[in-house]
DNA sequence: CTTAGGG
DNA sequence: CCCTAAG
């Protein structure tokens, strides 16, 4: 999105904006669901793909096949001359495209290009960072380009810079106009390919510079330049920008492997596995975890927050802070993490859980699975938020509903199955026997994980209403009896059970 | 498909 | 958590 808008304002020719405004704007819209559409775009791009059309092959070019795109049809100086045209109008660059867009051809192309852009962003969108991809790719033809086109020295001392702190600045650095440049020139690349014809020679100075800086080494071209020039240069991007894109390799995995099988090939492999390893190493930063469900608004918005939520951080939200605010790699750990960190939220905060989480989490544990084969899913500890609500639902709707229960209290955490949910009924009520066999002292002793004497009490009772196995002996629907019997040890002055819960439902059936 | 039960 | 059997 915002590339587009880029592009749009930076465009000389206003006249064309308007539709490639529009364009945008709907293709945006109609993709809406960044994620969903990626069926539609897959089959264009197929279909494009198919096509020999110069249009069409730029978008490709784009995405996966750039190379082969240009060593057979196009000049790169041709390229790169007019990429550095559109550069050089404004370091926006996306001047280039509104030069072409003007044909219909280039309408399309644009198009392609943008639902590529677009699909791309998908795979990010869950994290919001859909700059990082098109960085990515634009990189990508970047080396390309440096590789064939022989950048003059001077040049690309110019763009060396801009490269230099566009990559540093990461994301945002787009808004520089280091960035900018960066951005645009690469995403004009694709378009002039196409219509290299028309621009044909602009010259081309300031790219190549750019693209030389990033990758002088490259001797030849090819995959293996394609990769090399991507571990130089990502390596940069990774570290500002590793947020987005690690959430973006750990978000959606499962449809980027689909999607991306059809025509990314090393596109995305690389990036994944790059990213993979990245996050691997870079436990360090922290990436949010997008929060908010609808796409849209996260591609967006993440971006921007990421930062600032780094910034913040060190306040306190806890609920918020506990749930949103993970790192891949605390992520990770706090699978495995004692309960503790996550047990002791604050109930009734967290909002709850499961937003923030579940993306990156299934994302994650997609990865994980498509990888390892793992059929383990990561445990997710159970917050006490949960337990509670859990709780509250089994009293409301009786043990044994695990999917009601589950669509009323935990529709929102995708992650929680019935099943999790009976299971961790069952260990609640093995820990409340446990509990009031051994009787208060050790709860104290293990107070520290254990659940809230509240809770505790809670489960307690519905235990008793209910025994687990659903073999519930209807006996006491009555609450006077429940809180009596077993409960002696804990001082609970009142039984709690009571107000609540109805015993009812489940004498009914 | 959902639940129970066991691993 | 996962898997399987049973309703």
């Amino acid at each position: 999105m915002r590339i587009k808008l880029k592009r749009e304002h930076n465009m000389d020719r206003e006249e064309h904006l308007p539709k490639l405004a529009n364009m945008k704007c709907q293709r945006v819209k109609a993709g809406g669901s960044f994620v969903p559409s990626g069926q539609d775009e897959v089959v264009e791009d197929e279909h494009l793909l198919s096509e020999p059309k110069s249009d069409h092959v730029a978008v490709d070019g784009v995405l996966c096949y750039h190379e082969e795109y240009l060593g057979k049809h196009y000049d790169i100086e041709n390229l790169s001359c007019e990429l550095q045209c559109g550069l050089k109008r404004d370091t926006g660059g996306l001047d280039s495209y509104t030069t072409l867009e003007g044909d219909d051809l280039k309408l399309d192309a644009l198009d392609g290009l943008l639902d590529d852009v677009e699909e791309v962003d998908d795979f990010d969108a869950a994290n919001g960072l859909s700059s990082a991809c098109e960085d990515y790719l634009l990189d990508f033809e970047y080396a390309e380009k440096a590789q064939e086109n022989d950048p003059s020295p001077r040049e690309r001392s110019l763009l060396g810079n801009s490269s230099s702190e566009s990559q540093s600045s990461g994301l945002s650095a787009s808004s520089t106009g280091a960035g900018g440049l960066l951005e645009s020139s690469r995403m004009p690349i694709p378009k002039s390919e196409c219509k290299k014809d028309y621009l044909g020679k602009t010259v081309i100075c300031e790219l190549h510079g750019t693209s030389r800086n990033k990758c002088p080494c490259q001797p030849t071209i090819g995959d293996n330049i394609y990769g090399y020039s991507l571990d130089i240069q990502n390596p940069d991007e990774f570290d500002n920008d590793d947020n987005s894109l690690v959430g973006v390799a750990s978000s959606d995995s499962a449809e980027a492997c689909q999607i991306s099988a059809l025509r990314e090939k090393r596109l995305r492999k690389r990036t994944q596995r790059y990213i993979e390893e990245f996050s691997g190493l870079k436990s360090k930063e922290n990436i949010p975890i997008a929060t908010s469900k609808n796409k849209c608004g996260r591609s967006d918005n993440k971006f921007h927050h990421l930062r600032h939520r780094a910034l913040r951080k060190g306040q306190g939200e806890k609920s918020i802070s506990e749930t949103s605010e993970v790192t891949l790699s605390q992520l990770r750990l706090r699978w495995r993490l004692p309960k503790k960190e996550v047990s002791f939220s604050p109930v009734g905060l967290e909002s709850d859980e499961e937003p923030f989480v579940s993306d990156s989490e299934d994302d994650s544990m997609a990865k994980r699975r498509s990888r390892k084969h793992d059929r383990r899913k990561h445990q997710r500890m159970w917050t006490l938020s949960e337990v509670i609500k859990l709780v509250d639902g089994i009293s409301e709707y009786g043990v044994g509903r695990w999917t009601e229960i589950k669509r009323v209290l935990f529709s929102s955490s995708a992650y929680r199955t019935p099943i999790d949910l009976r299971d961790k009924w069952r260990n609640l009520l093995r820990a409340s026997y446990a509990k009031v066999n051994k009787k208060v002292a050790e709860q104290k002793q293990n107070a520290s994980r254990l659940l809230p004497t509240s809770v505790l009490r809670r489960v307690r009772e519905l235990a008793k209403i209910h025994p687990y196995p659903s073999g519930h002996s209807s006996k006491k629907s009555c609450v006077g009896e429940v809180a009596s019997p077993a409960v002696p040890t804990q001082d609970k002055g009142a039984p709690i059970c009571l107000g609540r819960r109805n015993v009812s439902r489940k004498n009914s059936p």
